[in-house]
DNA sequence: TCATATATGTCAACGTGGCTGACCTGAAAC
DNA sequence: GTTTCAGGTCAGCCACGTTGACATATATGA
């Protein structure tokens, strides 16, 4: 069954402490967005169309194949969400200059509004984690995370984030596929 | 807005920090579930299928109502998973001896082999991500995620959770309830 | 200039896995 | 022994994923 061998290994990796993170990560992140759907259901929003509203808010004028490869959902699916939030007065969707067949979306003021209402709760929650955690073990968390992100996307998560977060209407890992 | 403060919270609560954060554990969740799903397809299973199988094989005997618990979905919702997973020989179910009117759940062969197939992919996963992030790190990742965690549920990673590891029948965190 | 290949986005139909509501059954209480 | 209740099931609905077929826009080449 492929399993550990204990002698090899340092203690972390013993096959309990494994099943241990798995749970960790579960439990933690059914918890987290649990967070979020409380307002989201009031709203008459999913976490799907939270998912996209976020997204945008964070990459104005995105494309919707660039939104398309950070959320890794189907043209379809998303299609289907963004009808929604353009029919709500939640986002705009303006043609691009260079080539009219994209749609370059960004929030309204109140698609602005019900993301960060939603969204504060998501953050309050980690940010009261982080400060119990403390400085220390808040990198460890982003270092296992980014661990566990696969191919391209971890780079964004780089230890040089810093100069993207300066330029906020890029995407330098989605643009360059 | 609600904004947090600059000048009144240390640097990695900074409103960008925490934003990276929930990314970060939205990235890492798809990634980590993705890696299951190709093989649970295989099987003709879906997400929730494993989710039971996993606990199931963790907690020998437990009762659908601790599952539930565990879980957090309707009872009806897992009612279909279970018969699915009974249908097909994967689980056993048997009446409580002191009360007849709970099925207690365990795996069979054919349903551990499957567990043990599927939930490799991901041990394997975390435990690279382990591995390259260090010790340390893990510990900061498990003091975060354990304060994401809402509730009655964090007591079961408490410190102690040792000793709970030790009776691996039993479910501390849920029979009390 | 027009035929076609490619990229992008939409429409229709379907599957999984949540949900609520109504109901059944065994155990316990009066 | 009827009632009450917890545990579990059946039926039907919804959110949000999927695939397949199609529409539109740009680029390419005769």
């Amino acid at each position: 069954m492929a399993d550990l061998k204990p002698g090899f290994n340092p203690l972390f990796l013993r096959e309990e402490d494994l099943r241990e993170g798995m749970e960790l990560l579960f439990f933690a992140y059914r918890d987290f967005v649990a967070e979020a759907d409380q307002v989201l259901s009031r709203c008459g929003l999913g976490r799907a169309h939270h998912r996209a509203l976020y997204f945008i808010g964070r990459h104005p004028d995105i494309t919707v194949s660039e939104l398309l490869r950070l959320l890794r959902v189907t043209k379809q699916s998303l299609s289907r969400v963004l009808g929604d939030l353009s029919a709500q007065g939640m986002i705009t969707q303006k043609p691009g200059l260079r080539d009219r067949r994209r749609r370059h979306l960004a929030l309204t003021p109140k698609g602005t509004e019900i993301e960060h209402e939603v969204t504060e709760r998501q953050r309050a929650s980690l940010a009261r984690a982080y400060r119990q955690a403390g400085a220390e073990a808040v990198g460890g968390f982003r270092k296992v995370l980014t661990g566990l992100i696969g191919g391209d996307e971890r780079k964004r998560f780089a230890a040089d984030r810093i100069a993207e977060a300066s330029r906020p209407g890029r995407l330098p890992g989605v643009a360059g596929r």
